[in-house]
DNA sequence: CCCCACCCTTGACCGGGATCAACCGCGAAA
DNA sequence: TTTCGCGGTTGATCCCGGTCAAGGGTGGGG
């Protein structure tokens, strides 16, 4: 009842009753009381540079972080030094859920523009979990999303032809960018070309030409880095063109 | 203190503390007494046929599963129709995380030879985790590793070539046939080349193939769907090539 | 027990996307 | 302002694995 002022000021930067991203964070759907139950969840926020990691494979787990801005890819080395991207995460997005199991990180995160994150030490959330049903509840659906959402890839590497994989990774990338309050039709990509190409299963040489082949189809507006989306239907049209390419 | 005679059956009949797979299973790692705590986590017992499915992509969600005996495979279909084998399951493994996240499955179990579950409510799985902390970490461990798995799938799927996808594919069952006490060596596969093939994205004829290529490379006997390793070694230096195909 | 539907194998050919290579453009740093 | 380097684009060629096709094995249901 009388903690220093200090950890007063802490608690209440970091409170996610005041964050402005509640409504796509883990707090989703909890009523303005049920929220303030939450508000030590996240013990200090953690500014990431472009190019820096949040955390690297292998290392020891602890937290786990929410995205409060920026851009963060997740990549998997294997054993023979391969490296995979299998994922990209923006503003509101939880990170980390990976090392749950091992009590060790399996991928490294790392920054695609300067970002910030709220650090949420693991206990914690599972001692508030163990108090508060609507948390307990609500990070067990963040656990299955992202099984879900992993499979929708392996589908999509799986079954899908290069072009129906570029044009489900731009309506996906629009779609959540409009959830947060973006433009759905106008972007500049985080990653490069090589990465979009590690995610998709593809060289970069082909995400390049088929951003080429898009926009002569008048689909996108590609100019490096930003792109505009010019037939959002015409692209779920690609996505769906039903003859398997493998 | 004094349930009817038939729901004290059903209970110690549906006893995690009295099943051989406790070792492999959610209470992986509990003691004996902890395990106690954990007697009504399973509902009841669900016996289903070769080609009949426990769950349909689409159906609401209420129960995971714990495979008793048996073998399944799990498959998404896209909007298209096209279908994607996303895993395949055998004793003391887990399903029906998909479903958490939207309170409906988003892929089917279907099993490949006749089998058992043991059905636990998922509201039981939740209150329990919320009294019983040994558990909650338990459950979220299986989760967060589902999550793992499907990024290891991601890893193969996008830069890895046919055949050490298929390479990796046989130690992996190998090593989980090997865990549950069967012989790591020979085995019956349960699948059809069709659903390896969508497993591992690639069709059932390269799959036929490559298995004919491991033969006369001395790293495996085939025969239909017998399968006998005659080189681990081999097949592990297969999968790491290191020359990405994609 | 037999048969037929389903699964598997193998061959011939083709094409999507990888590979190799050259060049361009933009942004950061001096 | 110039330069340097990374990232992107585009072309030429190749090859892995997809496609099409034919035939063979086999195990489960009637």
């Amino acid at each position: 009842m009388n903690e220093p002022a200090l950890a007063t000021l802490t608690r209440l930067r970091t409170a996610c009753s005041q964050c402005n991203l509640r409504e796509l964070c883990l707090p989703v759907g909890l009523s303005v009381d049920e929220l303030q139950s939450l508000d030590n969840l996240v013990s200090t926020r953690r500014k990431v540079r472009r190019g820096d990691s949040l955390f690297y494979g292998g290392e020891p787990f602890s937290a786990l972080y929410a995205v409060r801005y920026g851009f963060f890819k997740s990549t998997l080395t294997s054993g023979d030094g391969r490296e995979q991207v299998t994922g990209f995460y923006m503003a509101g997005e939880l990170l980390g859920m990976d090392g749950i199991g091992a009590d060790r990180h399996t991928c490294t995160l790392t920054a695609l523009e300067d970002s910030e994150v709220c650090v949420m030490p693991f206990a914690r959330v599972e001692d508030l979990s163990r108090h508060f049903e609507p948390l307990q509840r609500h990070f067990h659906k963040v656990l299955s999303r992202e099984i879900v959402r992993d499979q929708g890839v392996m589908m999509l590497l799986g079954s899908m032809r290069a072009e129906e994989r570029l044009a489900a990774f731009l309506v996906n990338l629009s779609q959540r960018l409009t959830a947060r309050g973006f433009s759905a039709s106008e972007f500049v990509l985080r990653m490069t070309r090589d990465e979009i190409g590690s995610y998709l299963g593809m060289k970069l040489e082909t995400v390049s030409r088929l951003f080429s082949r898009f926009q002569e189809d008048g689909l996108i507006e590609v100019h490096q880095k930003h792109v505009r989306i010019l037939d959002i239907a015409g692209l779920k049209r690609v996505m769906a063109q039903a003859q398997s390419a493998s």
